[in-house]
DNA sequence: CTGTTAGCGCGTTCAG
DNA sequence: CTGAACGCGCTAACAG
């Protein structure tokens, strides 16, 4: 792979300093002269050199990599945006700087106290965690280090770092977009309960029911998936045919809803309204447009790696966190 | 994120023996004696150590890392279940070993030649490339390197290790399945033109119904995304309404082609009888369920990890490839 | 089978 | 502002 890569000890002696002054020249560029700072970018361009990661990381004892940990994409993830979306959000973040990515996935059946050994022995720097599911022990492995930054908020989140969406305050808009509309028979269609997300978006669902004096017995779990939508949307339309409102806590579970009130033969608007959740893709790709809660995905990951970023430079104390506003993106299903 | 690891002095102290004999015993193992080995074992077990890997790198110039590249997931992949799949794969491959996996990105409007010069840096053992577009540069910046591999053909094969799907016989087999279901009628939607996927499945399509004596004449790009395939469909039928047999090139299009038939009222099979390509997903969750061919994507990465961890040790040569023959998944589509 | 001796390439004191 | 010297933690000859 290599092509017997040039050392700093040939940059210098092309450029007529020593091998510290070289260092200097392309790190802090402190205490330089111009003329050597000149010489050694010459002599780096000329040469083609590029510092050995492997030996600057024994110097300095640190790696200039970091761990983006992701669950293994089931079923349940291959089809979703958001995983995908995390990678190139934390790509896009390191672009600019010579930190790797290392990828780990946390392959069903292999212990999380493996992965938790590998972050703890300093083979990267930090960590970005994706680990929506309750019980998978990453969490409590996790607690209390530095360089840890989640993306969802943890179960338990004492000690620990994360970005989110409110989900709370989603769940709430999108049940009051729907009062708004004039809906008053309002059902929903949750993620699996083992998710944050899930668990917040209901509760924002239910607040927003309970400020408007109407009942919230209208749930069903649809699992995030379309298959599942669909056939939770079934079943609340069997026990409630009254419905005239849908939050669904995802819009690939909106697809499958859509299709279950086709079937039913509902007019969406018209009969029953619906509004999804993300705006990953999805909600725009439909037709008539998904009426939407936008998941700024993006910013999320963006603040993950910056906080991350932070803290290895020194800054920054773990626990802290930063919850992101959602908002309303309209369609026509309102 | 480190605890003040322990070394490997550290652990030949404890030991009793010296660094040379305890870094024996944790590699080969070799010419150590049982008793020495015993206790280094012990030692690094109570110590809990873990080699550092910057060390071991500068020591035997081997970075113990593979990188996995992939093309900026734009819109077209976000929902392409390929990418993921390619992930997961490697990342599978990987996981009995030590070699961790660094992911790069290639960000639209990145010059590649970053990307060539990280790979040549020595900062990876080697790559894995996933290159489906024609003219991304990437190609022609890595013929000829041992240690790399692509997984998908590239346009100019010389000097490069690939692993693919047979896509020429998958078309074929394809198309046969149509014809042989008494179909005479028959048209397909293609990828587009600038992935030798799309190109080779076209192909096998072609030469198929050239054998039937039928003419190849119905054909149109859906671009690999559902909303393209369903386009595409109604294209197809405005201009050949006598279709009675459809070759899609990826299943996702497949979702797209069967919405178009829906809509003009036409029954799957018996009106247009549909065979897909990938089974990576979409065609198990079509109703009813799409018969498609299959695409051998995690045994194309598998054979890609295994020939790149093949070269790392010193085996192979640059310009072998691999090529996988598909088989059809039968559904209730043709 | 074992310990001793050298580096791997770079960052960083510490005198000049 | 500069260079000489040391060490990061590990592997790899080389004698014993």
């Amino acid at each position: 792979m290599t092509h017997q890569a040039p050392t700093l000890d040939e940059v210098a002696r092309e450029a007529g300093v020593s091998r510290s002054t070289a260092s200097r020249a392309i790190n802090g560029g402190d205490r330089v002269s111009p003329a050597s700072q000149a010489a050694v970018e010459a002599a780096i361009a000329h040469l083609g050199f590029t510092p050995n990661r492997a030996a600057r990381a024994l110097a300095t004892s640190q790696t200039g990599s970091i761990a983006l940990v992701i669950p293994e994409p089931d079923d349940l993830f291959v089809s979703d945006p958001f995983l995908l979306g995390v990678v190139r959000g934390v790509s896009g973040a390191l672009a600019g700087t010579q930190t790797q990515l290392v990828l780990l996935i946390n392959h069903a059946g292999q212990p999380v106290g493996q992965m938790a050994r590998y972050l703890r022995a300093g083979h990267v720097d930090g960590a970005i965690i994706t680990s929506p599911h309750r019980g998978d022990g990453l969490e409590d492995a996790l607690r209390g280090s530095r360089s840890v930054v989640f993306i969802g908020r943890p179960f338990r989140s004492e000690g620990i770092s994360y970005v989110d969406v409110d989900n709370v305050e989603g769940g709430r808009l999108a049940a009051q977009t729907l009062l708004d509309a004039g809906r008053r028979r309002l059902g929903t269609v949750t993620g699996p309960t083992d998710m944050t997300a899930a668990i917040d978006r209901l509760d924002g669902f239910t607040r927003a029911l309970a400020d408007a004096g109407l009942p919230a017995d209208a749930v069903d779990d649809g699992g995030f998936t379309a298959a599942g939508g669909e056939a939770a949307a079934h079943r609340l339309l069997d026990r409630h045919p009254d419905l005239d409102g849908l939050v669904v806590a995802s819009d690939v579970m909106a697809v499958g809803v859509r299709h279950a009130l086709e079937d039913r033969g509902l007019r969406v608007p018209e009969d029953v309204a619906i509004v999804g959740f993300d705006n990953l893709g999805a909600a725009a790709a439909m037709t008539p447009r998904l009426t939407t809660v936008h998941n700024p995905l993006v910013e999320m990951v963006d603040a993950a790696a910056r906080i991350l970023i932070g803290r290895l430079d020194g800054g920054g104390t773990p626990g802290e966190n930063l919850v992101l506003p959602p908002h309303l993106v309209p369609g026509s299903t309102v």
